[in-house]
DNA sequence: CGACGCTTTGACACAACTCAACAACCGTGG
DNA sequence: CCACGGTTGTTGAGTTGTGTCAAAGCGTCG
């Protein structure tokens, strides 16, 4: 993968599904805001906001999430660098979930009416990112798919496959081990249990053989075992056009 | 609603986004197909197909999910009159999620190819197009967080009132009640339960004198109180722009 | 040093699933 | 007209997966 040629992590992004031309990735550096830094554990964008703004991830951990009446919080995404957060609340009236920082993190913000000036100047740019939030969309859909119909331990193993796969792509471990932050209370935001049964199902699956989370360190030890358990098609996932 | 001055379900509804010229409302005319009756329980689209069609719905009811491996289906969400399917796929490699009639149903098949070159010419159509994606994601977020993270009773709650809003929205019924088709086997794979347990909820629903369903009719007898059980806000839900 | 967050474990409660049976409904064909 | 099979809805009894509550070990950081 280059790295050298895009002064973004979105351009070299959107570039492997349309190579864009020079006009196109200066229009896309343009509209986005010098990088800033984010502390651990600060939110960037609060669910009911109508700021039009959306958010370029460069480095470090986020999630999206929506809590709920009854104290309980749901973890959508976890973006990674590369992704863009609250395209969505660009076109709708206000923004439908919350956006924090899991880890001290870079990100640049991107004013939603650059975004569709943007796109009415080059409406390529604008197919390229419907193909983004297509991708997006397609791994919430996985995400319900799989909190909707397996069990704890498939949807754990699941997780980790996908993110393993997400994670690789963008050079930042193999799909057999990977730096990943996440404590168990995240993971059972996202995963739909709680904190307590997730802890179990880890030790599940490092019992079984398959896979061990120590440390801020994944590792998966039989990777053909956890794609049978869950039922893994990472196809999803695809970087390539069509 | 204004329903002779728009050929076109989804004219109508992108067109109170974004006011449309005759220029794209011919386009947007053109690229649908013309209207196919659907009987009942035919697929429309398989999982890995890569035929780069969407299609929209006219009338009828329809849904739209994923099979797993281990015999289960997840259903991720029911296209009503207006709604389109499988825009993702135009984009992405393969559908990600299969497509089939619950109802006889009249639909228009859309080619992908003539999407892209629409949305070429007509940048402001792409933008629409963006917005209608937006909302769709916004709704299966929302079934994310249903599942995750409600009870069986809330989660059923919820289900039936965005069906209730969406219904009325296009005309199709009332806050309070409406004509529902869907079987208690197909609410289950949509609200990741079992066929039976759906049929206790909705006992359970009937007993508290919040809600019936009785042969294919949805009848909300406490609006307020079903809101208040499930911490329903339909925001997402929202036809008009920012 | 103490406070705090994260992890781990055990005992128990409860929500949801499974299995089994039956009733109600429907279109079909005799 | 009625008998029929298939689909859908209903209910009960027992099981299992996951949540709840309580407690303790461990790191880190102030």
């Amino acid at each position: 993968m280059v790295h050298t040629r895009f002064d973004s992590v979105l351009a070299r992004k959107l570039h492997t599904f349309l190579p864009l031309t020079p006009d196109e990735l200066k229009c896309l550096s343009e509209i986005q805001a010098t990088p800033l830094t984010v502390k651990r554990g600060r939110h960037l964008v609060r669910e009911g906001q109508t700021g039009h703004k959306a958010f370029v991830i460069h480095a470090g951990w986020a999630c999206s999430y929506k809590d709920l009446p009854n104290g309980t919080r749901q973890i959508i995404s976890f973006p990674l660098p590369g992704d863009c957060v609250g395209l969505r609340s660009v076109l709708l009236r206000t923004a439908d979930h919350s956006f924090s920082a899991l880890t001290d993190s870079i990100v640049s913000s991107v004013d939603g009416g650059h975004v569709l000036r943007c796109v009415s100047e080059f409406p390529r740019l604008g197919m390229a990112l419907l193909w983004a939030a297509s991708r997006d969309e397609a791994m919430v859909v996985e995400h319900l798919v799989n909190i909707g119909r397996r069990t704890a331990i498939e949807r754990t193993a699941h997780f980790f496959l996908e993110l393993a796969d997400r994670l690789s792509i963008i050079g930042l471990g193999t799909p057999e081990e990977f730096e990943c932050p996440l404590s168990q209370t995240v993971l059972a935001d996202a995963l739909g249990l709680t904190a307590i049964h997730v802890n179990r199902t880890l030790r599940e699956l490092r019992e079984q053989g398959l896979m061990t989370v120590q440390k801020g360190k994944v590792q998966i030890k039989d990777l053909a075992g956890l794609r049978r358990l869950c039922g893994f098609q990472g196809g999803y996932l695809d970087t390539s056009d069509g």
